[in-house]
DNA sequence: TTGCTATATTGGAATTTCTCGCTATATGGA
DNA sequence: TCCATATAGCGAGAAATTCCAATATAGCAA
């Protein structure tokens, strides 16, 4: 249940992917346009793909690449997909690169 | 003269060159045929080399990827040149990482 | 069912990375 | 000077990544 470390830095190698995990620590002043509570579900798809500037098909990529390697987790909730950061497993990978490197 | 983060996580998504990162960490126990002074000095490229278990290029082109990054630095003496970690930019991208992150 | 919206998946072109073998260069010794 | 050794740099082919447009799918509402 641990994380990769290796696939955590190929998901952090991308400065949109760095970017998006660094903007979903303070979503509320990074995406005010969210309604539901973004600390409780997450942000969506669109949003996150509005701040961006990328296609829709890159943002959804980009974002399963970060599930992918455990940064974030996902809920869906009626037509759509919230994305929020897995603080855990974000300060496992730090620690563990902490100690690695 | 500080570190690009990017620059960095590029650099380390890679298991061969974040291997030797890690390795250049304790080098005596690590090359133990090292013979001078690996704290002091660096190891050299062939050391490096025989233990990654890549091609003589490969393993160039990897350091100076790590050394464009600002995570070693080397010097030359001799015929030989001497690869070392770069404790401060290490201790710095790992902060700056933490604090972006 | 039909249609609309949000997201995921697929396919593809351009670019980058990986990794090698080969060659070039630099150093030191005979 | 000539040779041997250590390292760097130059193609090159295979694989991976980037990013898009187009298509598919899921959920909801009428």
């Amino acid at each position: 249940m641990s994380i990769d470390i290796n696939d955590a830095l190929k998901a952090l190698d991308n400065p949109a992917r760095l970017a998006i995990l660094a903007k979903l620590k303070d979503p509320r002043k990074n995406y005010p346009e969210q309604e539901v509570d973004p600390e409780q579900v997450g942000v969506c798809v669109s949003i996150i793909q509005e701040r961006a500037g990328l296609s829709q098909s890159t943002i959804s990529l980009y974002l399963t690449a970060l599930q992918r390697a455990k940064l974030v987790t996902s809920q869906r909730i009626g037509p759509w997909t919230y994305y929020k950061r897995d603080e855990a497993n974000i300060a496992a990978f730090l620690k563990q690169l902490q100690d690695l490197i």
